[in-house]
This record gives C-alpha cells, structure tokens and sequence, in this order.
DNA sequence: TGTACATCAGTGAACGCGCGTTCACTGATGTAC
DNA sequence: TGTACATCAGTGAACGCGCGTTCACTGATGTAC
C-alpha cells in the first residue's frame, strides 16, 4: 500500500471510494469534491486529473455499481437455475444484499438525480441489471396460464418497486422510522404473498 | 392579496410554499434559506422572523405534510366503509394521489432525513398518518383465518414499501426511467396481485 | 550504470460565489388616551 | 379625530465558511541513449 510520496499511485481509485463513503453519509447533494479529495489526502485539484469534475464523480460511482450489481443479480438468477421459482427468489434477495452491502453506489444509482442516458456505458450497465431481473420474472411467469399472465416488465417492476421501498424506507437507517421487522424477513415474505398472488406458490407453501 | 409594502402580511406561508417548490425541485439538500427568502420577495434575515432557521423551514413543511397526509388517508379510509376491502383499496390509492399533488411535502417527510422525533407534534402526525394504514390492514386480515393471518403491521409495511417504490421508481420524473406503465396501475395491480395472495381477492377478480 | 529529458501527477494560490446566521437599524402598524 | 408611543416585521451590511474550478508551477517517474 504505496501512500507515500508526491505521487499516490491509487489516486482514481481512492477517489472513487472516498466519494462512496460521503456519497452514503451526506447523500448525493450533500457530496463534495473538495471532502472526498481531503479524504484521499490530496488537493482538490489533482481531483481534475482523473476525473471530469464534480458530476463526473458521482456518476462514474454509478456506472460502478450497476456493473457490481448487474454482475449479482446475474449470479444470484444463475445460482437458482434450473428452477426458475429459485432463481426468481435469490435474485430478489440480491437486490437487498446490495443495497445493504454497497449503500453509496445504491444511492449514486437510485437517488443521485444522475441519468441513466448520461453515457453510453451507463445505460448499458443500467439496462443490463434491469434485464436480469426481467429475464427472471419472464422465466417464472412461463408457470402461468397465458391468459392469465401479466406482462413480464409489469412483474418485475412489482417487485423492484417492493425492493426499493423496502429499502428505502426499512434498510436504511431513516431517524426514528424503525422496522418493527428485519428488511429480509419483510421482503422475503412480501414477495412470497405476491407471487402466491400470481398462483406461483401454494397456497399453503 | 396585499403583498406591498415594508410588511409583507403573510410571509410565513409565502416562506413555507416556496420551501416546498424548491424542496421538489432540488431535493431537500439543495434546498436553500437563501432562495426562499429571495422568492418570497424578502431578505434572509426576514425567515428567523418566522422561522429558526434552515432545518426548521425543512421540518415544517414535513409536519404541514403529514397532516395533509393523514387527512387524506383518514378520509379515503372512511370513504370506503362500511368494506374493509374497499377502505384498504381507497387508503392505497390516497397513497400515491399524495405523492403526486404534494411532491414536496413527499420529499420533506420522507428523503429528507429529518428525525420523525425531531418534535412531539411531528411524531404523532407521522404515527396518526401510519395509525391509518395499519387499521386499514388491521380490518381487512379478519377476513384471513387466523392461523394464516399475518401481522397488520407487516401487511401494512409489505403496501407502504410497494407504494413508496412506486412513487420514487415510477412516479417521480427520474431522468431515463420512465415506466413502462402508468404509476397508478402499476400500484393498483400490484396491490391486486399481493391481495389475492393474501386469499383477500378471489382469483378470478 | 549514468545522464538528459519528456511525461505527467499533484501543488498551492487564487477566483468568484452563495450559503446560514447575527446585528443594530428603520419603517409600518396598531393601540391608548 | 389627533397624537404619542410601543410593538414588531423586515432591512442591509457584515461575518466566516466551504464550495467547484482554473492556472502556472514543481517534483517524481520512467524512458532513450
């Protein structure tokens, strides 16, 4: 670990986490250039020789958790397979270990404001975390009845918006709104209704 | 409407409303005291008139909205006595016509960070907001058996998640994430689906 | 191995800016007589 | 109705602060010969 010196050696990189960590302490609004810089022990303007500015800081935070987050969820919905109910199950449970065990990259992706369309990449690694979870409502929604069977991106946008309003409003440390549950137990048991809903589970399963 | 003049004759709520214009449109981090002022025709030094400062302005717009809140819930709650189902159904819907006729005081009372205990009468107009989802919940599970019957506060939690996650995934004009479906039907089947796995709806409603 | 030199990562000072808050003040309002 | 005076809402200047960004610079690194 070279920190020594007039040059850092790691200094992208070091960056990058520093803005994670106040990203997650202060929220996207409350990040500054000049903190994370203090941070990584180094002047705000040699922040300029690795990244574009400020936005460019927060978004490069985002592209990395979409990559770190398609890659889970597509591993969490490949650990499940052949079953598609199991796969459907892990990759919503990877959803919540995400959010808890990256929480600045969560915010910079979900509540930073920054677009999806600001880079190529970014909407790439966006449309890829989505598609997992798609691919994995599609899978599963094969088990229903065709007349009776909602449109795939329907389904899943079901369950994302049950994941992040469990997130939001459960995992994250919100001042005086405590769960009277574990985030866990409350999203595995809400999926569990709804995909009983959907005729996916027995009824007494 | 007597805005001339040395006073202003009604800059508290002039104040308040431009809190939560400003609120909405840049978050409540971006939100300034300054601005406020400034839009409300007046001098910074005019708000602590009014107001203690930049944090108070933020929690006052959070109470106002919480009672806001709970009234509309109160009255879609009543709206559709003497059905549990249809009560339950109501409150779901008041849910999100709140978020979207009150984006501010949304954003104030849930992504703003501050403490629902920041104040006693903040936290009992939070908890008289809750109180009505969890009774709505509370009358609709007597309809399950008891041995399958959840907790009303976890049911009540499993609705509240979904329709925050609507409302922060689908509802706000997140740039680049538009819906494939409207917010309101995204919520309202959602909401269906999860009922019937409850046993709340028959299959074939 | 030694030297000259190009490359480039980080410095430090400076900029203009808007912020939240304080303070002594002033102008308008409303009340007592 | 008129006047004296208390109340108090809003002013304007000032404060210290941290921000994002720019710029000419300097010190370290690495490569060519």
């Amino acid at each position: 670990m070279p920190k020594r010196g007039y040059h850092h050696g790691n200094l992208k990189t070091a960056l990058l986490d520093a803005a994670l960590r106040l990203i997650e302490e202060k929220g996207p609004t409350g990040f500054t250039l000049s903190q994370a810089a203090k941070e990584a022990g180094v002047t705000p303007a040699a922040v300029y020789r690795h990244y574009q500015g400020r936005e460019d800081l927060i978004a490069e935070a985002a592209l990395q958790g979409y990559d770190i987050f398609a890659d889970l969820m597509e591993h969490a919905y490949q650990s499940g397979q052949p079953s598609a109910l199991a796969a459907f199950e892990a990759t919503g449970r990877a959803y919540l270990a995400f959010a808890r065990k990256f929480p600045g990259h969560y915010i910079a992706m979900f509540e930073s404001g920054i677009s999806i369309n600001r880079t190529p990449e970014l909407a790439q690694a966006a449309n890829r975390a989505n598609g997992v979870l798609e691919r994995a409502a599609s899978d599963l929604s094969q088990h229903i009845p065709e007349d009776k069977r909602p449109p795939a991106s329907m389904f899943s946008a079901h369950i994302w918006a049950m994941s992040h309003g469990v997130v939001e409003l459960f995992a994250r440390n919100s001042p005086g709104r405590a769960s009277p549950f574990p985030p866990e137990d409350l999203l595995e048991s809400g999926i569990g209704v709804y995909l009983r809903g959907l005729g996916l589970i027995s009824p007494d399963e």
